[in-house]
DNA sequence: CGTTGGTGCTTCGAATTCGAAGCACATGCA
DNA sequence: TGCATGTGCTTCGAATTCGAAGCACCAACG
């Protein structure tokens, strides 16, 4: 324990909440959009662009759940709700029996071009509006190696596997 | 329409995805934190911790909604649960008969205190851990203009009161 | 003063969310 | 092969979330 920090610089302590309420009030604007433009909450649609992006069009649910931090049983319901619209299709895996196959179907690849300008265009305006081309790029520079540590490092109960005297 | 901008820079792509994704993951691991030092869900925290702020101790309903970014029958339902914990109390407005007034109590203070230290732990740990000092001064200075352009930028459908010939 | 429109909060119903438990398949080892 | 453990997904129940509707109070205007 090298750091027993009891509180954050006040600088810290404006960055950690302004990138709360950047991120809320970002969330909050795409999600109306969404809803308006296609009929879609923000993890729908969040759904759809992974595998929109991916090069086969799919993805197994595990992968997604990770993608997009969500629970599994969420995810479920969710690739459900997708499914029952015709936007996906869900397929067992050919090398693992367990798992299933998510795949965008071309209902959902014309549903996500169709929102896509308006999401894009609410980001633009929020978000980028008041940051320059330099601005953005020390955002992207600066959040990068924070999302690596942050998929790096184990959820704080990674192995409390309950021996005996385990840590 | 000035900018017909069809779509996003590959940088400003990252930084947007960067951005949604440290967010996602800070706020589970810290939502985890909060649940096992205190019972508390990040709402919750966020409404404490910003009636602690306070001078008074206190805020309307309507600006804790706001400043959290929540709605109102959301506000209403949690902070139902604080006061049945006994940790906020609330009361009628003196000077405006409809509205309430949320106040800590020193139960509500002591809850806060206690899990504040775990708190700071993991946002640390998990977001500024990456950054040096001038990075996070880079950031918290990057981020907040974006906080007050979006704050001061009606949500998109502000005063849609349907005229005749309305936009 | 009475009426009209606006603001602040709560109640209500419907949809979403999560974790725990359950089931099916996979993998390692005797 | 046969068993123990782990992984992937779904079902289930409980808790949370939101928007619409409702109620009470305030402010502006005749």
């Amino acid at each position: 324990m090298p750091d027993p920090s009891p509180s954050l610089d006040p600088v810290q302590l404006g960055a950690y909440f302004d990138l709360i309420e950047v991120t809320s009030l970002l969330r909050h604007a795409v999600e109306q959009q969404l809803r308006e433009a296609g009929d879609l909450s923000y993890v729908q649609f969040q759904l759809l662009a992974r595998l929109g992006d991916s090069p086969t069009g799919s993805h197994r649910m595990t992968d997604l759940a990770d993608g997009v931090v969500y629970s599994r049983s969420g995810l479920t319901y969710q690739v459900g709700l997708l499914e029952k619209e015709g936007l996906v299709v869900r397929a067992p895996s050919l090398d693992d029996e367990r798992s299933i196959t998510v795949t965008v179907t071309d209902a959902g690849r014309e549903l996500l071009a169709k929102v896509l300008p308006g999401h894009v265009e609410v980001v633009s305006g929020l978000l980028f509006e008041p940051l320059s081309r330099d601005d953005v790029q020390a955002l992207a520079g600066l959040l990068a190696p924070v999302r690596d540590h942050m998929r790096s490092t184990p959820p704080r109960s990674a192995a409390p596997r309950r021996r005996k005297g385990g840590a």
